[in-house]
This record gives C-alpha cells, sequence and structure tokens, in this order.
DNA sequence: TAACCGACCTGATGGC
DNA sequence: TGCCATCAGGTCGGTT
C-alpha cells in the first residue's frame, strides 16, 4: 500500500539511475498497465523509446521522470503511479522476468551503462503514461526532485504534500473548516492534502487524538494546525525508517522492505492494546474499508 | 456542487 | 484437499 513515505523511498532510489538515461527499448507485457496512457501501447513504445529522461519527480502519491524535449512538442514525462501493489525495480540488463511484471523500460545511462527499470504489479492498480507537463499553479516547483514549475496534466488535481516546502498550511486549515465530512476522509482527499492514505491517516489521528468520524468543521483551527503537525511527524518517521512493508507488496527499488510497520500504533492494531493508555483499539468499517482507532484517547466530541 | 459509493484487480487467508 | 467467500485499498467515474 505505497503512500507518500514509500513512493519517496522508490523516487529517491530512482533518481540516480534515472537521470540522464535513456530509454533504449520498452516491453509491455500487460496493457492494463497503461490505463493511463489512453492513446495504447504502441502510442507509449514509440513516444518514449529514444527519449532521454531529465530526474524523477514526485508529488504526493504520483511519480514522473521528466523527459528531453523532443523537437517542438510540449514538455513530457514518464507519469507513474503504483496503485495499491506496484514496483518500481531496477534490475541488471536482461535480468529475468520478475512475478507480476508488466512494463519493463531498458536504459543506457552514461556513467552506470545498461539496466533496466521493472513496473511490477500485482493488482494492477498501477499505472504509467507519457503525459504532457503543464504549470503549476502557483508558479512554485511542482514536488520532490524538480526545480521545474511543470507537473503532469494527470497529476493536475492533487494537491501539494505537507512534506512539500510549498504546501501551504492556512489553505488546509481552511479546507477542514469549509466541510462537515468526517476528518479521515478530509485526510484521505488528495485535492485537499496528497500522500496519505489509509495507513498513516489512522496514524496521524491517533498521534492527534481524534476520532477518524470526526465532522472537520468541529474541528477547531488550532487542532487542525496540530493535525497537521502530526501527520508531518508520522510520515517523516516513516519515510525515515524506509516506509511501512506488510507483504511483498512494498519494496523499495532493489527489492527491500521498510521497517515502519514495527512502529504502528493504531493501524491493523484491532483488538490489541492502545499503546497509550492500554484499552484495546477499535476496527470500524470506513467507506468500504478500514479505520482503526483508540475508544479512550480518540473520542467524537460532544454532540451540540 | 458536495458527498458518497462501487468497480477495478489478485493473492492470501479462513471456514466449511 | 478443494472450493468459496472475504479482505486488503488508491483512484476515478457515476449517482444522489
Amino acid at each position: 500500500m505505497p503512500e507518500l513515505p514509500e513512493v519517496e523511498v522508490v523516487r529517491a532510489g530512482l533518481a540516480p539511475a534515472v537521470t540522464g538515461a535513456t530509454v533504449a527499448a520498452v516491453v509491455v507485457d500487460d496493457a492494463r498497465a497503461l490505463t493511463r496512457h489512453a492513446a495504447g501501447v504502441a502510442d507509449f513504445c514509440a513516444r518514449l523509446t529514444g527519449r532521454r529522461m531529465l530526474g524523477a519527480a514526485r508529488r504526493g502519491k504520483f511519480l514522473w521522470f521528466p523527459l528531453a524535449p523532443d523537437g517542438e512538442g510540449a514538455p513530457e514525462a514518464v507519469l507513474g503511479h503504483l496503485g495499491m501493489s506496484g514496483q518500481m525495480l531496477l534490475r541488471a540488463a536482461g535480468a529475468d522476468r520478475e512475478r507480476h511484471e508488466r512494463v519493463r523500460l531498458s536504459l543506457d545511462h552514461p556513467l552506470h551503462g545498461e539496466l533496466d527499470l521493472v513496473f511490477a504489479d500485482q493488482r494492477t492498480f498501477g499505472s504509467l503514461a507519457v503525459d504532457a507537463l503543464v504549470p503549476t499553479d502557483d508558479g512554485e516547483p511542482a514536488g520532490r526532485g524538480t526545480l521545474d514549475p511543470l507537473l503532469p496534466a494527470q497529476a493536475r488535481h492533487i494537491a501539494r504534500d505537507p512534506l512539500d516546502p510549498a504546501f501551504r498550511d492556512r489553505a488546509f486549515v481552511a479546507a477542514v473548516s469549509r466541510t462537515r465530512s468526517a476528518i479521515k476522509r478530509v485526510l484521505l482527499d488528495q485535492g485537499v492534502v496528497s500522500g496519505i492514505g489509509n495507513i498513516y491517516a489512522d496514524e496521524a489521528l491517533w498521534s492527534a487524538r481524534l476520532h477518524p468520524e470526526t465532522p472537520s468543521d468541529a474541528i477547531s483551527s488550532r487542532r487542525a494546525g496540530r493535525l497537521l503537525a502530526e501527520v508531518r511527524a508520522v510520515l517523516e518517521r516513516a519515510l525515515a525508517e524506509g516506509g511501512t512493508s506488510f507483504d511483498a507488496q512494498y519494496v523499495n527499488v532493489n527489492g527491500q522492505a521498510g521497517y515502519f510497520a514495527h512502529s504502528l500504533n493504531a493501524y491493523g492494531r484491532g483488538g490489541r492494546p492502545c499503546p497509550r493508555c492500554g484499552r484495546p483499539i477499535e476496527r470500524i468499517a470506513f467507506t468500504n474499508r478500514a479505520s482503526h482507532f483508540c475508544p479512550r484517547c480518540q473520542r467524537m466530541p460532544e454532540a451540540g
């Protein structure tokens, strides 16, 4: 379940390998991995083959590799989203096929020589595309790993993430106060704040002592600011530990797992004691998924 | 327009 | 042992 820390680990791992590399060949094993590329497999391969990649950038859970200009055309990038189970793996040129391999880019790097970038994805919720780059709304760099104020058109609706220097805390606090939706729903809304998924939403709400179903407009500005601070803290801790791995679904570019699963306080701990007060963590259904929280530390505010 | 919900997808797991 | 149901959840489009 790659969320911001996991995607950032992947981005940072890929950056040295893809920056300056030329795409020598593209092999698509499964067209479902290109659902974001509406023009189809042949167009994807034709647009990408022979192009040079300029770096590895990320906003929220979206990754992209800007491409060197191709004639007079608009600036473009390879856009990727890992979905639920996507992996981007660096392998020696010609290495054996990976389980669930969907797309392989053969790269020629001026320093590292030939290597393969493999996109593998069990559940095929992730996908790649060659996408046009468009200007950011605020003129600031588009995300981590790039100084250009350009981001893929398909990621235009995605808000900045809380670790982005250009993230606007005030806009987040205002968005929280604007809606009656459950606060967890707001945290998962990638148009308000990006990079947070089910795991880190539960963890941040546990840290902030907020019930996941608290109506957002019942949360004071000060409390919303504290929640944002807890979001940042949990994301940074997870990043420092290499992300959260429950199984083989999330690994870095070398196939290694992260360690943050050992540090979780609420997510996946239903029935086990709250690390703060000892009361069993509750697990409740939440829009076709699950929320985990402490019924003592995270109480719903009194009505009225 | 905001809020909500189901579809998409595969593999692991548990119950019978 | 084998079959079936359930669960995991990010994003997007359709519905209310």
